[in-house]
DNA sequence: GATGACATGTAAACTGTTACATGATTTG
DNA sequence: CAAATCATGTAACAGTTTACATGTCATC
């Protein structure tokens, strides 16, 4: 039910599938992820609900494009989405899934190597939200109180993941670290 | 994929898709939630593909269950799942995208709303956490380093959720702030 | 003329949600 | 005997992934 929301919102201003694609890519990367045969046939299904609509564009830089954007009907269900309240409770954490199971792994070395490479991961991933924030940031004074509401509220979701990525990182670290004293101190505490 | 790998894990003790349910609902809460409907023809495709194996057992307080255990080519998948490294980047994050698109609720307080409502719910989701972490710690001395691997394991991604949680309200309570500022000291910053 | 970015799609398989259907056993 | 909990399932629909298919246009 989301997609199509998400899909609604970005199509405020007109866009392409193709479009839509490189911002979830880029700024929606971030809490949302879609390819590119999920979005053409949403696009299409909404346009046939009358929340669409479309017309065909050459471009500049390549061949014809398909480009959406959002009718009344579609701008009152996307307010509507968003007055309902917040959605939550909906997360999906695989790697945590697979920390539960972690003892699989028998030999300490593995467990302590996979949650290295969990680390490395969320450290890229916050080196890359952090970069965004900086280059978004230098184009403005007073950033990012004095961003228009256009830019205001998609910053919102990249501090929440700055937030959410640096305390996971802390937490790899925490854990690195009390897989190394596991690992040296109780060689055998096995209980299954 | 990953549903019928959670599976796996815990059936390499006796339960049936009930007792399953139970544990989503409880441990398993923190990262992962699936409904009965879902549970029960996953087991009986991984009994069918020789992942699992089952029993019919009469219950003390209730009618005849059917319990499955892991058989040994289940546990080498569950296995592979784990050796194979961390599984991440799917996150889906349904109150991000709304907050993406929160100018779209054009009364300042709405959008104030909209983030007390959802601070209020991690309050209560970190106070659930910490709880299940105090009610745990009661039992042990050197809590969390004496946990043995069956309980050190999940404990972990206990911890991980308060980390990300307490991250989250931050990021929330923070983010009311600014909303407020922003109601107060500019009170028509829109762009589109 | 090969490569890569641009651009749009379909088909099949898999995963997940909501609603429905059934019935046993325990507790008040 | 009513309600709650135990217990297992199916059906219809909705959402997602992976693989396949097609073709344009610009740059090297």
């Amino acid at each position: 039910m989301s997609l199509r929301n998400i899909l609604l919102g970005l199509l405020r201003s007109p866009r392409s599938g193709y479009d839509v694609k490189k911002e979830f890519d880029g700024s929606l990367r971030n809490f949302w992820k879609a390819e590119l045969s999920q979005i053409y046939p949403a696009l299409q299904k909404l346009e046939r609900e009358g929340l669409l609509s479309s017309e065909q564009q050459d471009s500049d830089v390549g061949p014809k494009r398909v480009v959406y954007e959002l009718t009344d009907d579609g701008h009152e269900e996307l307010k509507q989405w968003i007055a309902a309240g917040p959605v939550v409770g909906t997360e999906r954490i695989t790697f945590l899934a697979q920390t539960y199971f972690l003892a699989e792994l028998d030999d300490p070395a593995a467990r302590i190597a996979f949650m290295k490479k969990l680390r490395d991961y969320y450290a890229g991933f916050l080196a890359f939200l952090k970069e965004r924030e900086q280059d978004w940031a230098s184009d403005y004074s007073d950033f990012p109180n004095d961003l228009p509401d256009d830019e205001f509220y998609p910053h919102l979701t990249l501090d929440c993941g700055i937030h959410r990525v640096s305390a996971t990182l802390d937490w790899c670290n925490k854990t690195i670290g009390r897989l190394e004293n596991r690992r040296d101190h109780e060689p055998s505490a096995k209980s299954s």
